[in-house]
RNA sequence: GUCCCCAUCGUCUAGAGGCCUAGGACAUUGCCUUUUCACGGCAGUAACCGGGGUUCGACUCCCCGUGGGGACGCCA
């Protein structure tokens, strides 16, 4: 009975995909998939000027990355431009559109006319009624909107929107260089590509009565048209190329998991009850346009690293480190990419991401933990630095703990504490009852000990989740450091 | 300026006339936990833009005002 769902998402490659697009985007893909759609791909290079291949090249990498690839061949308008033209023609030819001679120097002075006259600006509608022949050039082919009536549509989100048609612009629809515009292509297109609902951003809605005429010119039937709200900057204003670009790649290297972008610009305009964090999945099974909300939201940081700290948790710790080998190899200093795959790191890697929020600080966590050798730290912090017998007490508590793992490994020949039975629970027993005969606080023991072995003055590992894992080796070089620090 | 859209805590939002002394989340504040980081737990501060209607009853419906945003390109 409906006709098949087909919905698209038609970028510029004028710049490199921003959040606002990948929301676009996003509500586009869960749409076609909640509805057994289609999630079409075209590329709007119709601005010769200013389509980049690279663009085109960053468009389509970030898609892929976030996982919301074409269903179909992608369509680029830049070889359409025949297909257009005879449209054109084929318009003027009805009396729906007309040539136009008009330079920029007049169409520009009778807008500040109107400006002054306190109307809106607009083509004054010069060469609308003189039939310019088609031979003579250099002319642009305009669109000839109805002067009298209204021009309206029901928007899935935001309900009835009307036009009066006296503001409609006659709008060129061809370029005197015989390149088409986007208002006019992404009709010829949507048809085209039969598309069912177009959803796009809210700085649409005044171009939304334009295409319907065209629409109704080419005789072909209308989509549903559903206006989402843009996404806002800091500064209340809409977040766009031209307005504190954030692009989408530079999230990727930041370290945010896809998921966790997503999750975040799903819930920008959009909301399920109280439920904050999605899986892709679940995102797909509850997506709605009757839940989009009609005003704008503003871009916030903050909840972004919350729900990417909360992907982290979830995520499989394979897949990390298949991530922290393609896109944050540069992060490691003296460790291999084979470390990486080590049983190790996959042991520590459980450990480390309820505490971190991005894969950055992920491989910033893991670097000094994997490095085999002594990393380098600075004690000066400590607070044994304060009290020297203090200082020689706690190194005795370390030298005797150390020795006493030392034995215990040589008598097993084992890499590590964890293969000779030593867990989480026999380090933690083992330190205090050292606390207590060297009459030490846990702390006093635990924060020498930290530093060196870890590596790192911030590590979020547990020391003893760290210690039966950690080569015995490593251990033993890092604890002999800080014997001698 | 003209046209279009919008309006609940700082931010994202729930709320489809009585369930609202307005709920959740992020942020923030305090406390607790703790191997002084991070994580976690508990508690707190914080909002219906204003004015008129409609109604027995408005955060919810209507109108006006105000405020914000968007569009006014031979950009998309």
């Amino acid at each position: 009975m409906n006709a098949p769902v087909r919905v698209r998402f038609a970028p510029s490659p004028t710049g490199f995909l921003h959040i606002g697009g990948v929301r676009t985007a996003l509500f586009n893909y869960l749409f076609a998939r909640k509805h057994d759609g289609k999630f079409l791909l075209r590329i709007e290079d119709t601005d010769t000027d200013r389509s980049e291949q690279r663009f085109t090249d960053d468009i389509l990498s970030s898609l892929q990355w976030l996982g919301m690839g074409a269903d179909e061949p992608i369509l680029y308008q830049s070889q359409r431009l025949p297909v257009y033209q005879a449209l054109a023609d084929d318009l003027i030819s009805k009396g729906l559109a007309y040539r136009c001679t008009c330079t920029e120097a007049e169409v520009e002075a009778a807008r500040e006319q109107m400006i002054k006259d306190g109307k809106k600006p607009m083509y004054a509608r010069t060469c609308r009624d003189k039939n310019h022949p088609a031979g003579k050039g250099p002319f642009a082919i305009r669109a000839k909107f109805p002067l009298q009536g209204q021009t309206g549509f029901t928007d899935m989100i935001r309900g009835e929107i009307s036009f009066p048609n006296e503001d409609l612009d006659d709008f060129v629809m061809i370029r005197s260089n015989g390149v088409p515009t986007y208002n006019f292509v992404v009709v010829v297109d949507d048809v085209e590509m039969k598309i069912s609902h177009v959803i796009r951003g809210d700085d649409h809605i005044n171009n939304t009565p334009k295409q319907i005429f065209l629409y109704e010119a080419l005789g072909a039937p209308k989509p549903l048209f559903a206006h989402l709200p843009m996404i806002l900057g800091q500064d209340k204003k809409k977040l766009s190329k031209r307005n504190g670009e954030t692009s989408t790649n530079a999230y990727r290297d930041q370290g945010y998991l896809p998921e966790a972008l997503l999750n975040f610009l799903v819930r920008l305009g959009w909301s399920h009850g109280d439920q904050e964090l999605f899986s892709f999945e679940e995102m797909i099974a509850l997506f709605n346009l009757e839940n989009v909300q009609v005003s704008g939201a503003m871009f916030n940081t903050e909840k972004l690293l919350w729900i990417a700290g909360e992907h982290m948790k979830k995520a499989d710790p394979a897949r990390l480190i298949g991530i922290l080998k393609t896109d944050f190899k540069g992060a490691f200093s003296g460790v291999s990419l084979e470390a990486l795959e080590s049983g190790y790191a996959r042991s520590l890697i459980p450990h480390l991401q309820p505490k971190v929020k991005l894969v950055s600080e992920l491989a910033a966590q893991l670097d000094p933990l994997l490095d085999p050798g002594l990393r380098v730290v600075d004690s000066s912090a400590l607070k044994w630095n304060k009290d020297e017998t203090q200082k020689a007490r706690i190194k005795e508590a370390i030298g005797a703990l150390k020795s006493a793992f030392d034995s215990k490994i040589a008598q097993a020949g084992s890499a590590s504490l964890s293969e000779c039975g030593v867990d989480h629970s026999a380090v933690d027993g083992a330190l205090r009852s050292l606390c207590e005969t060297h009459g030490l606080k846990l702390g006093d023991l635990t924060q020498p000990m930290r530093l060196f072995v870890t590596g790192h003055p911030a590590a979020s590992i547990g020391l003893f989740d760290l210690l039966p894992l950690m080569p015995w080796k490593t251990a033993s070089i890092r604890l002999e450091a800080c014997l001698k620090a």
